[in-house]
DNA sequence: CAGTGTGAATATCTTCACAGCA
DNA sequence: TGCTGTGAAGATATTCACACTG
């Protein structure tokens, strides 16, 4: 566990150093060494400021004059998320996007590897996806503690979200990835994300009607 | 085109009040007419005072001392944010997660219709998805012109998704959904939107790391 | 001297508190 | 009376500017 300067690191610092260890990632492959803040604020889209003040959250890993070194810096961001170790996940609902994201292979290749998959749809029971059989999400509990599971994805139609969640912290899970739209209740020492993207088409389509309105098309 | 009333509006404003438009749905089809800031801020999890003036950007849909009218506010959000109509989109990435775009009826369901899709594979080349035949990137813009298209999602691997990009440009795409994990360039008039819920799942494993620090679990 | 690390200044966002209206 | 709409206050987040160091 690294040790924090300040204790409180703002949201929006987090979801930044996701962005920069993928641009790290992206630069060690091409071979870049070392890179300075401004050059990692131009790939990522930020200012440079803005990264400097980030990193200075976890420590210092700078060299004045010089910049940071690429996989250093990767490395000591990784360890400041947690990313130093692989996570097992559960995932609830094999609709089409829970599919899809157990044959995605990023999560894997990015630590975290989903070691089961549960619905409660008696035709998807016993069904193999990506070499894991789908169990019957009433059956989370149990199964959850033979494996070692820290976090549960959701990826159930809205109206089952909450039934699922309500499995997962029965079985004692630490965090929630919540893909289905729809708000769920969970004691405040589990962490719950909600991804929806339909909010990023809504604010494209938003971002088009106002530029037609200012006459930028 | 509703007249704003402040011509900035937060882009976090946008994005709660997707939140809101869902919520009303649910609360629409449950029956109820009207609400107050109160309840829909419990439903969505935030301020009372954010949602009332996040409203207050668009104009003054309440009514004193009753509240809000679920249907007509509901309506109006929608209107605000160009969701009065529906869109057509154009996919470019025929993977799993493009996939499970393609199959997924909620982007229909919210006005989202995916009129194309596209992949440089020339094994997918001509697959049926969905009811749509894959076809070649390459005749993107020339396709496109065909169909009045505003809006472009990719789905490609990062080292795709520039050309994918750019493919939509020359197709004269307004705004751009990016699922792929990489920065892409497009003229600040194109809205660009990034996707990437594995920054959720660092964002739950660096929480889960501070609980456990903290002694919280 | 180039580029980090950081306090101070600015900008943005959220919440409070209450006037004012149905 | 109850709840909206909103200016003012407070909290956060971002950017600037520069001292400092390899």
């Amino acid at each position: 566990m690294p040790h924090l300067k300040h204790d409180r690191i703002p949201r929006a610092t987090i979801s930044r150093l996701a962005i920069y260890v993928q641009e790290l990632e992206g630069m060690e492959q091409q071979g870049v060494k070392v890179v300075s803040s401004e050059k990692l604020a131009n790939a990522c889209g930020v200012n440079p400021s803005q990264i400097r003040k980030d990193l200075a959250y976890f420590g210092e890993f700078g060299v004045r004059g010089v910049g940071y070194y690429v996989f250093e810096l990767k490395e000591a961001i990784k360890q400041s998320l947690g990313l130093d170790k692989t996570w097992n996940v559960v995932l609830v609902g094999v609709g089409n996007l829970g599919r899809a994201l157990l044959r995605h292979g990023v999560l894997r290749k990015r630590g975290f590897i989903i070691v089961g998959a549960f619905d409660c749809d008696p035709f998807k029971i016993g069904e193999e996806i990506a070499g894991l059989e789908v169990i019957c999400s009433s059956k989370l509990p149990a199964k959850t503690n033979e494996l070692y599971v820290e976090i549960g994805i959701i990826t159930t139609p809205p109206e089952r979200a909450q039934r699922a969640a309500n499995y997962l912290l029965e079985a004692g899970i630490k965090g929630i990835v919540n893909f289905a739209p729809a708000r769920i209740n969970a004691p405040s020492n589990v962490s719950v994300e909600y991804v929806d993207f339909i909010h990023n088409l809504f604010s494209v389509a938003f971002n088009i009607t106002q530029n037609q309105a200012k006459g930028l098309i």
